[in-house]
DNA sequence: AAAAAGTCTTAACCTACATCAAGGAAAGGG
DNA sequence: CCCTTTCCTTGATGTAGGTTAAGACTTTTT
């Protein structure tokens, strides 16, 4: 089995944790979804460019993310296997993207165009459920994220981060995880170092 | 024709602009969903409760808010006629609620209960795409909101507001208007009187 | 192996907004 | 209509995190 075989199950896999396909659904999704590498800090997606992708991670890692007016980056999330990468907005109507996605790592996906994609949803009515759900997750996720972000402190956040993903400190470099918690790197570094201080002063 | 019937054509007016639906489809919908009067401060939904209905606002307006451990509100959304109010997380999982939903006026909304959805979505399956393409809209606002919050300062972020929504300060206190821009009363308020002072300076 | 690019830390200073406190205006209820 | 509650404003002071600048350390590229 190749490579593109695998990550194909992988996909009909997680779509079969949500619905039930049978084998003509199976094989419509297989030669509806194709396998993209993309390059250690290459990029899927730009601002300004239309989202022509939408993608489903099966190896590596992405962070998807903005630039303000000032050049400021901002990440919006970073993205491992089994999640999805897109500008939802840009690929449903095909108009300009305000997001970058870029791989982390050396990474692979599968990914669809949007008028296959919506063959597919023609094809196999199940998948409308399936990314209802998907995208229902996605929102409530990011829900929780902005009450987090506008009602506790950076601190909070950091440690919210680090128990939720605890691997994340070395999957991504700092000034990243700053840019995710909405600090500056130095700001992190700063608030890492009272954070050893006051547990080295409780120890003694 | 009475006040519900208003009602539910206004549903099926929004559904139809979304979906083709036939006569049998739209009897199935005008008996899925109730009417419901929430006269103004009361709630449909409070933090803690398990979020027993979604409901489309017909009439009037809600504030959809979450109370920090401090205690502070912190507006999520307001939502208007024509808008979707409810906890998807808790509505669809049947578990305890993060949110508080507050009608802001007397005001009206079709609703329904999580089992008469899931048969709605079974006897209207055209349902699974206006809802698929509902919620993508909601995180997609809501992925602006999140960027605009942690890439600009509250005056433009204001700015914002107004420009989108010109009618919002006839329409709620100031004070959730600060609550919705993630700062206090006091500094809404100072930086309305510097906005104005800097608009006299302009024009003498 | 050298050069270049990227990453992390530290320090001094600054600012947007929070906090605390209090008085006044408006609005809604009996 | 008064009384209570809600709402808005203003001032003094505090602070989390931003800004600027610089040095060291690490990784990648050539």
């Amino acid at each position: 089995m190749d490579n593109t075989e695998l990550s194909i199950q992988k996909l009909l896999n997680y779509f079969n944790k949500r619905t039930h396909l049978n084998e003509a659904d199976e094989k419509i999704i297989a030669d509806a979804y194709k396998l993209k590498k993309v390059k250690k800090k290459e990029y899927l997606l730009r601002q300004g460019e239309v989202c022509k992708y939408e993608g489903f991670v099966t190896k590596g890692a992405f962070r998807i993310y903005y630039i303000d007016d000032k050049g400021l980056e901002h990440v919006l999330y970073f993205a491992f296997e089994d999640w999805w990468v897109g500008d939802i907005a840009s690929f449903y109507d095909q108009e300009p993207s305000g997001l970058n996605i870029q791989a982390l790592q050396d990474s692979e996906l599968l990914v669809i165009d949007k008028s296959t994609k919506d063959k597919s949803y023609e094809k196999v009515p199940a998948l409308e459920k399936v990314f209802r759900m998907v995208i229902q997750k996605h929102l409530t996720v990011l829900q929780k994220r902005f009450l987090m972000t506008v009602s506790a402190h950076a601190e909070a956040r950091f440690n919210e981060l680090i128990q939720r993903c605890p691997t994340i400190e070395q999957m991504v470099p700092q000034h990243q995880i700053a840019s995710y918690l909405g600090i500056l790197p130095e700001s992190l570094s700063r608030m890492k170092k009272q954070i050893a201080k006051r547990e080295t002063h409780r120890s003694n």
